[in-house]
DNA sequence: TTACGCTATATAGAGAAATATATAACGATT
DNA sequence: AATCGTTATATATTTCTCTATATAGCGTAA
């Protein structure tokens, strides 16, 4: 049969009356600046501009309750930044609904049929 | 304490290996076009221009398995345009899944804390 | 004290996406 | 045949977002 095959597909955030504040991007940003200890490094590791990853970074700093990361400049290697136990937080509660979403969207998967 | 309110929200669609052929906008506009018979006015409603509603409507009708509007041009009212059984289909299997998919964000919707 | 690499910030520029505009086609109605 | 309002389509313009670029600030280490 012709049938089409249609994927039922989305994306959750997490939002304050601000807007946006976490979504899947964020989280990976956040990630990569623990493993690598640099704001740029992530930003240039996601082909994302340094600007970009500050802003989103200084946006959360500011709107999720506390800092998730704090950044250095000057000194060995000449700067760097480290994910917050807030972050971290973030990081993994963020995770649990991501996986809970996917479950949702693999249960309704069938759901969609012309 | 000031526990910042952290709002869970996200977005749904249905995709095609061409990439995304159904959301929440596209069903409005399928619905206003069926209330109102016109391509034309259902965009004006939606304040979105005439182009983009007839490339959503395009897209969908050539990816959705068969089309969902099918529009005339001259005669009485200058043409007109009618959502098919199954663009009728698409918008009420779409409510499902939407209508769903709020529960679930409902659900989860104290499960994000920091 | 100089060099280094990152953070921090502003501004300019490029690219994309949406909108606005223009024009042709069409058929019932008059 | 002339009019009308819409569909259909192409092109130009604007708007917005992101990127690129530039510059300053900083502290450790050589």
């Amino acid at each position: 049969m012709d049938k089409p095959e249609f994927k039922i597909n989305g994306r959750i955030w997490i939002e304050t009356p601000d807007g946006k504040v976490l979504g899947p991007g964020r989280v990976e940003l956040l990630e990569r600046i623990k493993a690598s200890g640099s704001i740029r490094q992530a930003a240039l590791q996601m082909k994302m501009s340094y600007k970009q990853a500050w802003d989103f970074i200084n946006h959360m700093n500011e709107n999720l309750g506390s800092p998730v990361v704090i950044s250095q400049r000057g000194g060995k290697g000449g700067g760097n930044a480290v994910v917050t136990e807030n972050g971290l937080k973030a990081i993994e509660q963020f995770h649990v609904l991501q996986s809970k979403f996917r479950e949702f969207l693999k249960a309704e998967d069938n759901e969609f049929t012309l």
